[in-house]
DNA sequence: CGCCCTCTTGCACATATGTGCATTGTAAAC
DNA sequence: GTTTACAATGCACATATGTGCAAGAGGGCG
């Protein structure tokens, strides 16, 4: 019996996975009843004498991608190949290319959000023409001095409006300012607080996430200097900026002088866009991105496999632990 | 578009096939309807994006088992694996001991008919004692001089009815006698008549298949001589017999002065059970075989791995040639 | 031999999945 | 720019599959 037992459900695997019958045909075949059949396959899965093998080059990227969403607990990832050659540039082109497929639901209706980037400079220049369509797009915070003007504020948003056949609404003033005072009298300003009200009621939020280095777009354009980055890393413990506010690695915006000094949404109206995508990769950016995953400040995460990978690593161990928990 | 359209796919069959997702879950998931699912993932099995290994060493006995089920047109087939050390009687009890898992579906209603046979005599030694129940077991053939006591067909009905716990008939008469007359005459008889009508009733046929040659059980108990096998073989074109008659290459039975010397069910009536299962392998036997499943002789047949491959290629061409038109 | 326990089985029902068809979207051809 | 053809989509319905439960079979143990 219990010989018989095994070739059975062996029997009942092959001709269910291998010949492609339905359930109650092998059950006729066989002379047995279809809940025998449907419970021979269920513990032969049970006991992984099945297994699935799917023939794609990118299978393991859509694996990292899943893993990474669950470690961090987002709503979606995408994962693209890390290029062979991999400079930051190369990578901030590969994500940038990956994110035009985010935007398949945009419709009339969509308000987009969005900051500069070189990131998301790439991922503008990607997107298709004359495809797609939105309502408006519009800036979540100020732009900056020129250090390169395809990925200025004014040039990305802009560029964005086009290619979302949508309006266009930017915030006329630089991202931060010298000082409280100013920031204080420019958030007053109809234009300003009219553009960030916009912002606050987007439906989807495109930004990047910038590194506390010298390396972020933020030291580059000169608004802030070496003695602050030090400061907000050692004093404030800030691990990376979003739309222009620094958070630690816990996600919580720090309470340093740049967060009064900042003409960007507030952080809490930012939180309440129901789509926040981030366009993040290198090494550079782990710890930042740790930090975003652990306070919820995004919900999408475009990133590159070698960073996904990190990241797990980074963050991984208590996910495998988890794991462990539930096996 | 078709970029995310296979990314799409691809995570479909991550989620699906690697995470056991359900269809619909996976549709939630993705934003996407579950009738999309439903058709990424036809489409992937189609295009060999999936692929099911089953993890166990006798997967490729059932593979066997089918091809050669289609192939010869076969109800049912097992295959078991030939013996490392691959004599005939290390083949005929791989393949008796296989057989006790046919038995499963006999209950206190049926009646089995059986025949002499050294597979078949292994076959009986497996069967589990004292769980089995039949109503008869009763003979199909005339038995023979003892070549050996516990193939003779006296003994192999009595242990068969011993372990169903059945009636049993037997039929008190050579397989062959010295000529028609004489064969006439006891098929005449009561007690051998009723014996195979009872026969002819049976729903389940059990029988070996013997070849034309000297290892035949037939030539080795003395009912033929050498010059009957070249006649039957040259003149006949006899491949093999079943329950004491000899057929052609198409599995029809053949019209020497033997048929007529029989004592044995007659075919037209053998060939009205329902389930006749042949217990036969080996090289020998490879003609012995093609010609009962051409001609329809048995509905089942267990055999063993090197004689499952061997027929596939003696018989399979054609079927490769029809499989080939159904792609 | 009877009792109890466990594992298996089949059924009724709830759920999940597949499929023809009408509709919409899309891109090539004119 | 219009037309046409074709593929993609969603829906209603048919079908296939999963699951809790109660009945039954087997298998030790007293």
């Amino acid at each position: 019996m219990s010989v018989s037992r095994n070739a059975e459900m062996l029997r009942c695997c092959v001709l269910y996975y291998q010949e492609q019958l339905a359930i109650q045909q092998i059950a006729e075949r066989l002379n047995i009843s279809r809940f025998k059949v449907s419970r021979y396959l269920k513990e032969a899965q049970g006991r992984g004498i099945v297994e699935v093998q799917i023939h794609d080059p990118n299978v393991e990227f859509e694996h990292l991608a899943l893993r990474v969403e669950q470690a961090l607990g987002l709503d979606e990832v995408v994962v693209v190949p890390t290029p062979f050659e991999a400079s930051s540039e190369s990578i901030r082109l590969a994500i940038g290319r990956a994110g035009s497929a985010l935007f398949d639901d945009v419709t009339p209706e969509t308000s987009v959000s969005i900051t500069w980037g070189r990131t998301i400079a790439y991922m503008v220049d990607s997107l298709p023409g004359g495809k797609l369509n939105g309502h408006r797009v519009v800036d979540l915070a100020g732009g900056f001095g020129e250090v390169s003007s395809s990925v200025s504020s004014r040039a990305v948003t802009l560029r964005t409006a086009e290619k979302l056949n949508a309006e266009c609404v930017q915030v006329p003033a630089p991202t931060i300012v010298g000082n409280a005072e100013t920031a204080r009298s420019l958030l007053a300003e109809d234009s300003i607080r009219r553009a960030l009200d916009l912002a606050a009621e987007s439906q989807i939020a495109v930004t990047g996430i910038g590194p506390v280095s010298k390396d972020s777009l933020i030291y580059l354009s000169g608004f802030m200097t070496d003695a602050d980055i030090t400061a907000l890393r050692k004093k404030h413990g800030a691990v990376g900026s979003i739309i222009g506010r620094f958070y630690d690695i816990e996600g919580r915006e720090v309470e340093s002088e740049f967060k009064s000094r900042a003409i960007a949404l507030e952080m809490d109206r930012f939180l309440s866009i129901p789509k926040r995508i981030a366009f993040a990769g290198g090494q550079a950016k782990l710890d930042s991105l740790i930090g975003v995953a652990r306070g919820g400040l995004i919900t999408t995460l475009v990133t590159d496999s070698q960073t996904a990978t990190a990241l797990l690593e980074a963050y991984g161990p208590a996910t495998a632990a988890e794991q462990k928990a539930l096996t």
